[in-house]
DNA sequence: CCTTCGTATATTGTATACAATTATCGTCCG
DNA sequence: CGGACGATAATTGTATACAATATACGAAGG
């Protein structure tokens, strides 16, 4: 099944979060990434306050950035309700984030050095380790696998970049797939990080580019075809 | 000089603007865009409330989106300031522009129909008058031109690429120098666009996808050519 | 004279009260 | 009985007061 991508955020936001908009921010990106959320489910501002536990200003902050990741979405008359993606979207947004993620591998090829690819090879060593059979350690390679990509997105030293990816990446349809990986995919997935970094060590931004490509177009026809079946995309 | 593209803001919000917040946004953006702000200029909310009319809250949520935006950026200790880009990361702006806007071209091949077409040829029939010599409407060259765009990416039909285009447009860099067009720039972008119109009629993705690239792509090395000499990107 | 620390000031963050808008639902009229 | 209207409730939008935090500045000590 679709191997690393359910998970990483590759996120910009691994801060200590102690402002409350961004504890509010946490609290209901769970919530509906990982708590009782439904799609299309409404939510009121004031449902959102207890949720948090805070007061609807830095609510409303929070809920301004989820509308930007579109996990919420508001309707004509301003109420909010947890996104419902259709398949169209899905697929999508993974065709912008193989295209973005290809453009980043691109980059990072470009400026990478040798203190970044021994950061590399320690974090995919990591992820090797985690998906040894017969018992894959699944949160270790998601762990690493975020560790991984958020390194190239830090050497692609792009901010827009940086700030349009992370929005990407982590979806609740695809999550509610993640725990069904095969020990087989996990594997290529490490074997896929592995001539990413002999692209970075080449230089050769084309390859570190297509590596990415298919890495990512893999992930989805896995994704694809666990969720839809055998029809053709 | 960079024929269309300073300009356009495939404006996803094109509405009635009567809410506190955008019309603090409208007045903020306008302020750094066409105002006397400049690149690196500090910004106070109690500053931006003079010049939006308003109380904080609604500046602070119109703040947010330009943020999104990357038209005024946070420093650590959370002030603001108008946003000055490198040249890379202009150039990054359009390399990333270049391949969303492909993309859009590609899926409104798609999805296009005799009424999209329709409307297309009408707008850059007005596009094609506006640019006649000797004496180009700009402004109107630039309505149109907008409308153009708006009209391909509505029919792209993804809302994600609706929200993430419209930020990578308007740049405040471009825009200061899009008064500087020369007539054949002008009268190039209305045969792209009549290209465009040609693969939109034959449902030929790769074709649309390649005239949108190439009609972004010459645009940045005008842009290139006229801000930084003859080096190349 | 430079550095360090502490106080004052400026700026951003949060809570809350109130205003404006939108939905809900019962009632009236056709 | 059905649909339009209007009152009421629910929800979102805005202003403002206050709290937390960061900067600026000056005094004290080396």
């Amino acid at each position: 099944m679709a191997e690393d991508l359910p998970i990483a955020i590759y996120s910009a936001n691994s801060r200590f979060m102690s402002r409350a908009s961004d504890t509010a921010y946490e609290k209901i990106r769970s919530f509906i990434l990982y708590g009782e959320a439904r799609p299309g489910m409404q939510l009121t501002e004031e449902r959102l306050c207890e949720i948090a536990g805070v007061s609807r200003t830095p609510v409303r902050d929070a809920v301004q950035r989820l509308e930007n990741e579109m996990l919420v979405v508001r309707s004509a008359s301003k109420r909010l309700s947890v996104a419902d993606w259709s398949d169209d979207e899905i697929d999508e947004m993974f065709a912008l984030r193989a295209m973005l993620e290809c453009h980043a591998a691109e980059r990072a090829a470009r400026r990478m050095d040798a203190s970044g690819l021994d950061r590399l090879r320690q974090v995919n060593g990591e992820l090797t380790r985690a998906v040894q059979l017969p018992a894959p350690d699944i949160t270790g390679f998601l762990e690493a696998n975020r560790q991984f990509h958020d390194l190239i997105l830090e050497y692609a030293q792009s901010p827009r970049l940086s700030k349009l990816l992370p929005a990407l990446v982590e979806q609740p349809v695809v999550r509610r797939t993640a725990n069904q990986y095969s020990g087989d995919d996990l594997i290529q997935s490490a074997k896929d990080h592995d001539e990413l970094i002999a692209a970075f060590a080449a230089g050769d931004k084309d390859w570190a580019g297509a590596v990415m490509t298919s890495h990512i177009r893999r992930a989805f026809h896995s994704f694809h075809l666990a969720t839809r079946g055998s029809e053709t995309p």
